[in-house]
DNA sequence: TAGATTGTTAATCGATTAACAATC
DNA sequence: TAGATTGTTAATCGATTAACAATC
């Protein structure tokens, strides 16, 4: 459907990303037509939650073909605004803020980079690729001039909310956290967190309670295993 | 509470991560105590949201003066397993995976790297801080002689399946992937997603609703703006 | 004591899944 | 035509928020 300015639902954003690059596979191997069944399948999601999803989008499927690849890559693009260019700064010139700025996959997905900056001035003026590593000071005059709408926080936790004061004074529209720790910035701001010490944390968690899980379930002589199996399979 | 093997809900576990790191900035601050309220206006939850949180841990508030930092630290560095050490392997030498692997962040907090791999000839064999590239087909070996838990995905997409196939063929338990693609894990091994291109895609999307919103509400000569304004404030 | 704060139950909200008529 | 597949409504599930008795 589409409404205009209608925010979809953040699960759905967030699935729309593997819809997309999959998808994309799939033209490229010439395969012209996918049902929610067979998406459901190779994304592990439900062919429900498929169906539901396509459906804020201004595509039609077809009865008994499915969706048109094409036109679904087409419309994820349109929607998640990847045809558009995004301009970006990244604060910090660590080991992660340099990779952001070379990592080549920020470019060709139409985000530009407008400047790496940091605080040592030992870097300061030093090269990384085409960068050279500007002092926070220029910031807004970058930001402003260049109409930057993102900034990437890449510097250690304690730095970490100064930055993103300094990002919204600014004027920057939006912010991604790379920093482990908590940020907060006023509500006209957009903030996201992209937190890998997090994920790495809650991937941990997630492995001990399948072990935990396994052990009990080892341990334990359950007296109606055969009704659970039913069950599960 | 926190009864053994009970995996905690994904959405308090997301949490666990901000409330640990903000508390810890408390404690160092030498304030000995936090209220549901104070905790949910500083990190931007609802007090309930504290609370209901708080009470899947094993400790108790108290009346009239809320949580005991200290205590709150060791509950969540303990439930996070923060405290146990984490062995992992990267795949992928680029700039992400070298990042990963020189960032001091992930031995700060547990994660001990046993390796960095690549399949690129020309780079086997160069040091990256102290990791010396070594080719992906000694992945197997590496992960059964170090234990190897966890595996972090960085190469580009292209290649992420075939590497997340060697890594459970290699007996990992976790995948963390940063490639901007889905990959497919058997169910028995834990795998999430940490993509920055797709949270960045949700951020300029997030900034163009916002826009969008903004706009229309300047052009819509809203009849009822009056009640709506008591509604928000 | 009075008032603030917890822990927990109940109500609300939103997302996922199921079901099925309409369609090709 | 018969059967597969969509789009959409309804049912289920789970997370967040509200409310309030118990506590200090």
């Amino acid at each position: 459907m589409n409404k205009t300015s209608k925010m979809l639902p953040k699960p759905v954003i967030q699935r729309l990303p593997k819809y997309l690059t999959h998808v994309h596979e799939l033209t490229s191997s010439g395969i012209p037509w996918v049902s929610s069944h067979q998406l459901a399948d190779q994304l592990g999601f439900t062919s429900s939650t498929v169906r539901q999803d396509l459906s804020h989008l201004s595509l039609k499927g077809v009865s008994k073909r499915g969706y048109h690849t094409g036109q679904l890559v087409a419309v994820i693009r349109s929607e998640l605004g990847a045809d558009t260019r995004h301009r970006l700064v990244i604060v910090g010139a660590g080991y992660l803020g340099c990779a952001m700025a070379l990592h080549g996959g920020l470019a060709a997905h139409g985000f530009e980079t407008f400047g790496l900056f940091d605080n040592d001035p030992e870097i300061i003026g030093t090269k990384v690729g085409d960068f050279s590593i500007r002092p926070v000071d220029a910031l807004k005059h970058v930001v402003k001039k260049e109409h930057v709408e993102i900034g990437l926080i890449a510097v250690p936790p304690p730095a970490a909310q100064e930055v993103a004061d300094r990002l919204v004074e600014a004027g920057i529209k939006g912010i991604l956290n790379l920093a482990y720790c908590h940020v907060h910035a006023p509500k006209d701001v957009v903030l996201i967190d992209a937190r890998f010490l997090a994920s790495l944390q809650e991937l941990a968690y997630a492995i001990r309670c399948r072990e935990e899980a396994k052990t009990a379930w080892a341990q334990q002589p359950e007296p109606f295993s055969q009704e659970k199996q039913q069950h599960e399979s």
